[in-house]
DNA sequence: ATATAATAGATTAAAAAAGGCCCATTAACA
DNA sequence: TGTTAATGGGCCTTTTTTAATCTATTATAT
């Protein structure tokens, strides 16, 4: 599946369906995985359809026992050798360039 | 990584570090990931440390280049050969057992 | 070493989500 | 087939997020 292809409300949606398709296939009710996960009723409703809060999806992929899909969600994003010794082995804790005129294309090298 | 030894709160904080840590990879400024995602810098902000709607993570992450990733964080659940017997090929639309007295120990049967 | 851009934090108002409640529809049970 | 629990949608209030702006700190380029 290509999200690229999808529009931010498009990815919202099929999010939604998917967190229902998890909730069914364990054969739980709306109600109850609200009880379980102490968010309200109307919340879970919503989250289903597409909208919520990074907490509530976070709370509920818990109690579906999906949480460990979030480390491949975002990635311990892994430094390239490159980077890693124009750096000096420092971590970089700010964007820049910015005194500079034109900005240097991204260098997306690895 | 094993996400369930934090809390919701310990999940949030990792995921804005990641999020950083990605933007950071690919040297762009708060105020110019605010700019191509037609977000507020406060919200870029808000949701590095943690907080922030559903729909913020979407468009951030559209624009770091890292859509596809979502794929992953909540995969499309396939369903059993068991299951599928059980309901005649059709997909299940509510959950049940309501009716029951005691429920059923959900079958996470496969 | 200095200058400055990047970032964190705080405040106020507007927008959206969450929470509680009620009503209508219908899938799934018996 | 009849019953009813599960779900969706609306409405209202409370809470949280977003947005805009300002101040303070400090990493980074020169």
């Amino acid at each position: 599946m290509d999200f690229y292809t999808l529009s931010d409300k498009g990815i919202e949606g099929e999010i939604g369906r998917r967190i229902k398709a998890l909730r069914l296939r364990k054969n739980i009710t709306q109600k109850e995985l609200a009880e379980a996960t102490t968010v309200s009723l109307n919340t879970i409703k919503s989250l289903e359809s597409g909208s919520g809060k990074l907490s509530t999806v976070i709370a509920v992929l818990r109690e579906l026992g999906a949480l460990d899909q979030i480390d491949n969600f975002i990635p311990e994003p892994s430094i390239s050798p490159l980077q890693l010794a124009r750096m000096q082995g420092r971590q970089r804790e700010r964007a820049s360039g910015g005194r500079r005129k034109h900005r240097a294309e991204d260098d997306a090298e690895w």
